[in-house]
DNA sequence: CTCCATGCTTACGAAAAGGTAGGTACCTGA
DNA sequence: TCAGGTACCTACCTTTTCGTAAGCATGGAG
């Protein structure tokens, strides 16, 4: 996010959806909402930091719904919007590409 | 490029599409065969560093095909193989995306 | 003999992204 | 009184990414 005018729509999605984990953030919200401590687990390797991080990015953004159910321990459930859905429908072929030719990306040599 | 295994096939593909300028690099050769000179005033805002990087990349992932004609001043061209064509074609429905929600992507407020 | 266009390459450094580790607050139940 | 579970927050540091600017090689045109 550092533009604020596009070329074309790629590009501005490339912005909302850019960095490592925002996309599987929103897959892992695809079928149900889910509150931290699932998210968590279900984005495996993320860790806290980065979790909150961009869940209050996306929820700025209006991805995301953040509901706070006051209990203790507390329960914080993470929802996506309408605008979050759509984004996910959108995600879907590139998922799919992903699947599809998993083994192929896993074969490329990483100089990295 | 930093994993060898990945969860979903999301992961894969951000891994391999990942960063700011791949995706449109790979967009700005959806129609066309473009030499690096053409693709660079293509791709608005991108350094000469950067293209090269992304392209010897992507080139590297098999996404792009590079072909140089022996001429002077040099020509070399660059294309998308099969399988760079797929994944464009897995990225459409996200630049639609992106174009259909524009003015509000452009309205986030940012922090950065 | 010098200039030009093209397609790179390199060095340097700033900025952004990401990871680690620790701490906080709340009420509950033992 | 005290540990436990949940959802955070903060400081600090490393890694990765990105941008700027300069330079190089080629052969033909003038």
């Amino acid at each position: 996010m550092k533009k604020r005018t596009y070329n074309c729509g790629l590009d501005a999605a490339v912005d909302v959806v850019g960095g490592k984990w925002k996309a599987l953030i929103l897959w892992a919200l695809h079928r149900e909402a889910l509150r931290f401590g699932e998210l968590k687990r279900s984005v495996s390797g993320i860790s806290e930091k980065m979790l909150i991080q961009q869940l209050r990015e996306m929820e700025s953004y209006g991805l995301v719904h953040r509901e706070v159910h006051h209990q203790v321990p507390p329960k914080v459930e993470y929802s996506l919007t309408e605008f979050g859905q759509s984004l996910n429908t959108a995600l879907i072929p590139l998922g799919d590409w992903g699947e599809k030719h998993m083994e192929t990306i896993e074969a490329i040599p990483r100089t990295r």
